[in-house]
DNA sequence: GTCTATAAGCTGATAGAC
DNA sequence: GTCTATCAGCTTATAGAC
């Protein structure tokens, strides 16, 4: 790995772990090895950097989901694949926590991607529950668009929830609660 | 409002619009209109200050959940509105979002407060879902705790759609969209 | 109780040598 | 490409006068 590459991986890392105003270029040099004037030779600054390794970590969330999403199954079988899938519940959403983050909030640039990345899974999953609809293994009660939004936000939550625990646990149950919930619109 | 006061209220608005890390205690003092030496006076530093400011808004939230929970009405129209009240869902939760601040979440003693508001809130909607149970106004399908946690979920996560978005009706969408899952158990 | 002075270390760079 | 030097301003206090 070349050092554009550490700075990078190592500014994905703190984001995740300390958010984008608890990061600061020192941590991230001294993180990836790289020195004050090798860090500014490959980027112009920490929102520079910042986006590149937002980017990166959005492209990646994105990836996972559509492979689980696109995957061989039924509707639901897919979307229950997909919010149970094994997540570091305690270390939170390496794209939701940046949404708490003022300063990335505040730039348009760094904030496109995460807008992008949710944007993206709300239609994905609205799409795959129409599928579930038009293959008659969901009834026809529900608004697809809100109940996708659920599904994603119960995610979000989870994490939270877990991080308030100091349990990964009470992420699974959040999970367990919204499919109990999805179990009487089903088939 | 006397110093002590202000300085408590304006952590608070601190804390919720920038979260810990990036609250300074300079940041405090020209928010309150009080001097550096008054604040090393009322409090012993930035953590205690904190500390003060967090035990109240976890007791505010908690009350306010409280009312809505004990009021009249039976338990699922108690959840809905609960769940369907109006929140300032741009500015994101004031409790939660400490949820992912390191410097929070590694202090036991600024954890605690959250810890137990979370904590509280799971245990306290599950007894009103257990009620409606009782009463048959719920199936007996669901599994009540995990219910009650995919409820604070959704929440939590709406805050974090309702950001990405830039747009408040994220929130209100995922709030629907559990609440028309719960539907199907209702009756 | 509130004020000013002081301080060691961090923040987010820029400049220029190697 | 990487390194060291430098910098103005912020961070989180402590000390002591008023």
């Amino acid at each position: 790995m070349d050092t554009r590459e550490r700075l990078i991986e190592s500014a994905r890392e703190l984001l995740w772990e300390r958010g984008y105003v608890g990061t600061s270029p020192k941590a991230v040099q001294q993180r990836s090895g790289a020195g004050q004037g090798s860090m500014y030779h490959h980027f112009r600054g920490k929102p520079d950097l910042a986006l590149a390794a937002i980017t990166r970590t959005a492209d990646d969330l994105r990836g996972r989901a559509e492979a689980e999403l696109s995957a061989p199954g039924s509707p639901i079988q897919r979307i229950t694949t997909y919010l149970r899938r094994e997540r570091e519940a305690l270390r939170g959403c390496p794209v939701g926590r940046l949404t708490q983050d003022p300063d990335v909030m505040a730039d348009p640039t760094l904030r496109a991607p995460i807008e992008e990345t949710f944007a993206w899974l709300r239609k994905r999953l609205t799409d795959v529950l129409a599928e579930a609809q038009r293959q008659g293994e969901l009834d026809g009660e529900l608004d697809l668009a809100d109940t996708a939004a659920a599904f994603v936000a119960v995610l979000q939550g989870g994490y939270v929830l877990a991080r308030a625990a100091g349990d990964a646990g009470a992420y699974t149950q959040a999970v367990d609660g919204v499919l109990g919930l999805l179990s009487g619109h089903v088939r």
